[in-house]
DNA sequence: CTGAAAGCGCTTACAG
DNA sequence: CTGAAAGCGCTTACAG
């Protein structure tokens, strides 16, 4: 590879001269531009390695974002990361900066962190101490997501209590009473089936945001008499597709089901049907975060605000300033999933599971 | 910033021994290296600054996507990118490499790739050949996507005209005869209406992608003595809405639909629903990529193999070997938008569009 | 086991 | 208008 000192000599000039060239061509003697421009064309020299002016200029002109904890980078791009990634991915086009999603958290969650080269950072939820402790050593901006940053960091959130809220005292003003929660289990594990129980607490919800929707679900319940801890929940991944199966079972008289993602709540609209439920004529179903894929779905659900929060976030990186904490709203969008329910009928039983069909 | 030097001096060590005990701690002694430990964190020293690692080691450790030429990074996590993207996400994942979406290609094509941070490059049509020339220039890695890269370019491409072929087999097999095309334009401008004309050519699709798609329907057309270019296609970019009234139209007898993007497809879906037609009662439908969008919809499509296209463009990144040419195959997907044709019906003039109604 | 030294490729204030 | 020089922060072969 030729470097700038090599087009320098063949040019017979110096590096300076090739560098401003480069840099600031007015600066520098036409004939002078010529031969070097020449001697760079000859020898196959595309301009200054970014690598060298990386070290000297200290700025890399890109931004990192951390992928969600247990997860890959490829996941960034399934559900509802997509959004709001889009959202971060805007505000760096605006300033021309790239945007690199960080690997290396595999083995070392830190290592990733340690040795991004970026200008400043996004985390996804969850986050985990450690994490945070790399990210405060790097001394580059950071911003964190989905959770309270605390006094030392900045944070960027939804208000995913009111939107729950809404969600849950749309379904009691339609006239359901009879409700079953799938809520968000942290990890690939199996899931959990939380029965009716006094003073259950929060644990039957996941991440601190998952948390909150538990707490937008309570808020509306209450006023009407029913108390979130009878309220029967299966806690599982989203990925998980036996879910929706157990939280029917769960609760098989239940007519409204509150699910803390979209991907769960078509979870359950495929499992209703296979069950001869017809949705929302039986069974009223609401999602949350406004996937792609809730529109075609024609799901009702509480948009999360994911491509606002990624724009938000990216600029308090870029901003660089002192520590800030932003809420951002959520909206219920009503669709075709939920309607009043009908007069009590409680679920058929399942037909086989297809992957038992041959024991049975 | 503490660098190596300041924890150097600090702990009364070399720099050399700072950073072994950072990148080869077996190499230190016992007490040396818990000496420069405590230095380090007295500092705040988090570990040698990648920056000055890249120069010397002169691996980045990321690849860089060059997100398609007339849009933005945003546009990476829309439509039928997502799936593509996460295949290249999945490859880094395994080598814990970071994934650099590339930007500063607005104003000036190829600043973005003469400067990004990156090994080697992944390039989204549509490319042209200035920036094929920097990319080449910069002698790093690169694969070219969904077009053929020549002798000098290594590309993955996928057979999209075969996959197109099946799309069109099917409809005929269902008893169609009555076909119009939603193709694709390149850019936002406005959308094309092509009527019958003899030799109308391939330039009815945009990018050579497209037109292989194209050649894939008259592949299946032309045996049943349909002439491609008797069919009535409508060019628009994805996104544009106004489309599928266009398209509706422009072949008010059509009863099937070959659209060249799922979102057209969707669009056709609601303009016909608009129209009182039912899919695939009064019109079938199909796409092309399986967006996550098309499995909710209940769309017939085409699968573009989106996400095998991305690990196999980056494996080849990563291997940066000689030149080659990959071809993936497409398959149809038969879901719920497409069926035999009704008994002839025309279909009936649309309402005002909601946009005119104060006018009507 | 530890350190002095060279060098990765570049930029830029400074002197002429 | 051009060049000599310092330095960005690090790694590593080499010598001891």
């Amino acid at each position: 590879m030729a470097t700038l000192e090599d087009v320098a000599r063949a040019a017979g000039v110096s590096r300076s001269t090739v560098s401003y060239v480069f840099n600031n061509p007015e600066r520098v003697g036409r004939d002078m531009r010529l031969r070097v421009e020449e001697a760079a064309r000859r020898l196959g020299f595309a301009g200054p390695d970014p690598k060298g002016r990386l070290l000297r200029a200290g700025k890399v002109n890109a931004i990192g974002v951390i992928p969600p904890g247990a997860y890959s980078m490829a996941n960034m791009f399934t559900g509802y990361f997509p959004r709001f990634m889009a959202g971060v991915a805007e505000v760096c086009d605006e300033r021309g900066a790239s945007l690199t999603l960080v690997s290396g958290l595999d083995d070392d969650k830190t290592w990733g962190i340690r040795n991004a080269l970026v200008d400043g950072f996004i985390v996804s939820p969850p986050h985990d101490a450690e994490m945070i402790e790399s990210l405060a050593l790097r001394k580059l901006p950071f911003v964190v997501i989905d959770v309270d940053g605390g006094a030392k960091v900045s944070s960027v959130n939804i208000d995913a209590r009111s939107g729950c809220r809404a969600a849950a005292r749309h379904l009691l003003d339609l006239g359901h009473r009879r409700f079953a929660i799938l809520s968000f289990l942290r990890d690939l594990g199996p899931a959990l089936v939380h029965l009716p129980r006094r003073d259950r607490g929060p644990g039957v919800a996941g991440m601190p945001l998952d948390q909150q929707k538990l707490l937008g679900y309570a808020d509306a319940l209450s006023p009407s008499g029913i108390d979130i801890d009878e309220v029967p929940v299966v806690q599982a991944h989203p990925w998980d597709r036996a879910a929706a199966a157990l939280l029917l079972d769960a609760a098989p008289d239940a007519t409204a089901i509150l699910a803390m993602a979209d991907l769960q709540a078509i979870e359950v609209m495929g499992e209703a049907r296979r069950r001869g439920l017809s949705v929302p004529g039986d069974l009223s179903v609401v999602g949350f975060n406004n996937i792609p894929e809730a529109a075609p779905a024609n799901l009702t659900t509480v948009d999360s605000n994911g491509a606002e929060k990624g724009r938000l976030a990216a600029r308090l990186v870029f901003a660089g300033g002192p520590v800030r904490h932003e809420t951002l709203p959520t909206t219920l969008m009503v669709r075709g999933t939920t309607a009043p329910p009908a007069k009590r009928r409680v679920h058929r039983k399942p037909r086989p599971a297809r992957a038992r069909s041959k024991a049975g």
